[in-house]
RNA sequence: GGGCGGAUAGCUCAAUUGGGAGAGCGCUGCCCUUACAAGGCAGAGGUCACAGGUUCGAUCCCUGUUCCGCCUACCA
């Protein structure tokens, strides 16, 4: 019998490394379909490829490990998908910042070049996040990776925009839409993210027309925009204005004169001043609006978010606004309105600032030509699975979330106006519309006319409807990041080609994510799997929750309060950490992570390594069996302790209750085997000849 | 504006059916007893946010209040 001998203190790194090869040699994690287990499948939400682990990755990978490893030792086929998302905005701007460090731009660059330039950059440090996972233990099936932009996974992309569209579920049009002025493209709806800020309401004067002497007083949180007003509403049924509907104002600083409309859904009576300026080309509301009155929409900004005077008659001083962005223009125009004696005040007004998720600069709505899916018909079905518990959304209360947002689902604007990504798969003739075709006029935008009639194929046309064959071009346009994620369950499965993966593997048994995601990914998954699959993509979606730090601020660069899981597992060692993830994982409530915590899960670590070290001091690498009539006393107790503790935390991890089967565990490992067990059988372990020490030697080396 | 969650020991959090309030970390005291001082044993510490109500009895159920957080929403 040889004596291991084993450090006093475990030290993790050594461990860890050592037995991830493994793991990886024996090919361990690698689901083969040959397997006669019952498939189980998750797939990886998938990081950004230029990401770096945080600890938000870290809970969430850390959940998916526990119950694929789980399931695996339950003998399942037990399949985790890993992969990487291609992150559109954000990684272009990730290397649009490094061309900017080398003094040139992607536009210097042009589209083929930046392209490639993306690719090598992707090739460089697309590895990263992954290795960081295997860092993390992540017993992915390493084989199977996939990115979004892969070749099959980007035919599967062309695959549904191009039934979507002969569905009628996808069209272009020309809509108000959420625009960032810094990224230069249009954003869905959820990605505005909105801040409560106080800011200003000016309160303007409209004088009539043909009554220069009486004022019609306007309310706005956006004076500038007034150079894009066609029109000003109040309420039918006001007493004050009643009269005035029908009339005209002459719009100052122009020499516009615009119509008083009346209009009971855009207008409250009690707020502001009762009377509404509308802006059709710059507010959802308004844009609304000017539909139902039939206003022109008039563009007083270009896509930088700067002021353009065309369409207005300027006079010399309002000109010296003319390319301002709009938070110079602002204190400029209400300059102009004070000297002019238009303002009559301005209040403080608390007010919600929409911002680009990804660079937080104030987006602004604007008109323009972009593609839509028609979401509705898509939802339904969606709504239903959830409704009916096809898919199970756990923690519950999170169900009413998801079904609120999509019973009130808004069309989704998936045309984004950079270069990385999934190209559009629409062509226009050129011969046919005109030239300069696709190329940007100098406020950016894409110069396809509203009226060019798209043709959507898997792969490029022979010709057009009318013959012409090398006229041809490419919507320059490239997808929404997320409508390749939306296909994720499917799509790594090699849809869509029928294969076995796709049979064994879908649908998937459970999704692990996070919160923030419930809109952006997990709703579009659903219904793009009933779309296209026929069944839900996922029977259960775990949401956990947000790390926090110590004193529950959002962890943030700015801040200066990122933990960073990476030191903290080069400190402490891997298993701390996702113990302590585990442990703080309750659900309804966020995480704080506070360095202490995993300290002692890092000692927990230690125990169990010098529980194993006094084992083997004592007893070797000997494998004794003995039945059960020989067992002792202390024996039969801690193997009855043991069986209860593996039901906890198989009923525990069922339900998701990852804090509850890791408490269990420790108070088992702890307290029970550690202080009771190993105390008790201490006297036997003298005598190592007699029945009871065999008997202690067969059940700690099986345990 | 609407919706949701939280408030329990100094700190971070548990407590699935209303009936004696728990863990880890920290703290106090005693132990370097050869698995582990990243340890062992013993212990202190809580009007379970506040105010009402239901009940024989409430941390738990109901109502209201305060504070914190989140989601959602473009009342200009």
């Amino acid at each position: 019998m040889s004596t291991p001998q084993l450090e006093k203190i475990y030290t993790p790194r050594q461990v860890e490394d050592r037995w991830y090869r493994r793991w990886i040699e024996l090919g361990l994690f690698h689901a083969t379909l040959t397997h006669q287990g019952e498939p189980f499948s998750i797939v990886i939400p998938p990081p950004n490829v230029t990401g770096s682990l945080h600890v938000g990755h870290a809970l969430n990978n850390t959940l998916q490990d526990i119950l694929v490893r789980w399931r695996r030792m339950q003998g399942r086929n037990s399949l985790w998908m890993p992969g990487t998302d291609h992150a559109g905005i954000a990684t272009q701007n990730v290397v649009e910042r490094r061309l900017q460090e080398e003094g040139t731009s992607r536009e210097a660059l042009g589209r083929e070049a930046f392209l490639k330039r993306v690719w090598t950059w992707k090739e460089q440090s697309g590895g990263t996040i992954i290795a960081q996972l295997k860092r993390l233990g992540a017993s992915c099936d390493w084989e199977r990776e996939r990115f979004t932009m892969d070749e099959g996974l980007s035919e599967a992309v062309r695959e549904v925009f191009v039934r979507l569209h002969q569905d009628g579920l996808m069209y272009r049009g020309e809509r108000l839409i959420n625009w960032c002025p810094r990224c230069l493209t249009a954003l869905s709806d959820i990605e505005v993210e909105h801040e409560d800020i106080t800011g200003k309401l000016y309160t303007i004067r409209y004088p009539l027309a043909d009554e220069p002497n009486t004022c019609l007083l306007v309310a706005t949180t956006r004076p500038e925009t007034m150079l894009g007003d066609t029109a000003v509403a109040v309420h039918p049924e006001d007493e004050r204005y009643r009269r005035f509907i029908g009339r005209r104002v002459s719009l100052p600083l122009t020499n516009r004169e615009i119509p008083v409309v009346g209009d009971s859904i855009l207008v409250d009576r009690e707020f502001g001043t009762g009377a509404v300026k509308i802006t059709p080309a710059h507010d959802f509301n308004d844009f609304e609006a000017g539909m139902r009155h039939h206003l022109p929409r008039i563009k007083m900004m270009d896509v930088h978010a700067a002021v353009r005077l065309a369409g207005t008659q300027a006079d010399g001083e309002l000109s010296t606004v003319e390319g301002l962005p709009v938070p110079k223009a602002r204190p400029k125009i209400e300059h102009i309105l004070t000297a002019r004696g238009l303002l009559e005040k301005i209040e403080n007004h608390k007010m919600a600032l929409g911002k680009c998720y990804r660079c937080k600069t104030v987006v602004e709505p604007l008109l323009s030509d972009q593609w839509f899916v028609n979401i509705k018909p898509l939802a339904e079905p969606a709504v239903q699975a959830v409704e009916d518990g096809r898919v199970r959304i756990i923690p519950e209360t999170w169900k009413n979330n998801y079904l609120g947002w999509m019973r009130d689902i808004k069309d989704w604007c998936v045309s984004r106006q950079i270069w990385w990504g999934h190209q559009i798969p629409a062509w226009y003739c050129e011969a046919c519309y005109g030239k300069p075709f696709l190329r940007r006029a100098s406020d950016g935008a894409p110069l396809i006319p509203s009226d060019a009639s798209a043709i959507v194929a898997k792969s490029a046309p022979e010709t057009c409807p009318n013959g012409h064959r090398e006229s041809l071009v490419q919507d320059p346009d490239v997808l929404d990041t997320w409508f390749s994620s939306a296909l994720w369950p499917f799509s790594t499965l090699g849809w869509p080609r029928q294969t076995p993966e796709l049979k064994m593997f879908y649908p998937t048994s459970t999704l692990v994510t996070g919160l923030d995601i419930l809109f952006f990914w997990v709703a579009r998954m659903i219904m793009m799997g009933l779309k296209f699959m026929g069944t839900v993509p996922f029977r259960d979606v775990y949401i956990h929750a947000l790390v926090r730090d110590a004193e529950g601020q959002k962890m943030s660069k700015s801040k200066g309060n990122v933990i960073d899981p990476l030191h903290v597992m080069d400190e402490y060692g891997t298993d701390a950490l996702r113990f302590t993830l585990a442990s703080m994982s309750s659900p309804g409530r966020d995480v704080k992570l506070a360095e202490e915590r995993i300290e002692g899960y890092r000692n927990f670590a230690n125990k169990i390594w010098n529980a194993a070290r006094f084992i083997l001091m004592h007893v070797g690498g000997t494998r004794i069996t003995p039945p059960p009539a020989q067992r002792s006393f202390p024996d039969r107790w801690i193997l009855s302790r043991l069986n209860a503790t593996i039901r906890t935390v198989s009923q525990d991890l069922a339900q998701y209750r990852f804090d509850r089967a890791a408490s269990a565990l420790y108070q088992f490992i702890w307290h029970e085997y550690c202080d009771w067990y190993l105390e008790l059988i201490k006297p036997t372990l003298q005598a190592p000849d007699s029945p009871e020490s065999a008997t202690v030697r067969g059940t700690l080396v099986e345990t």
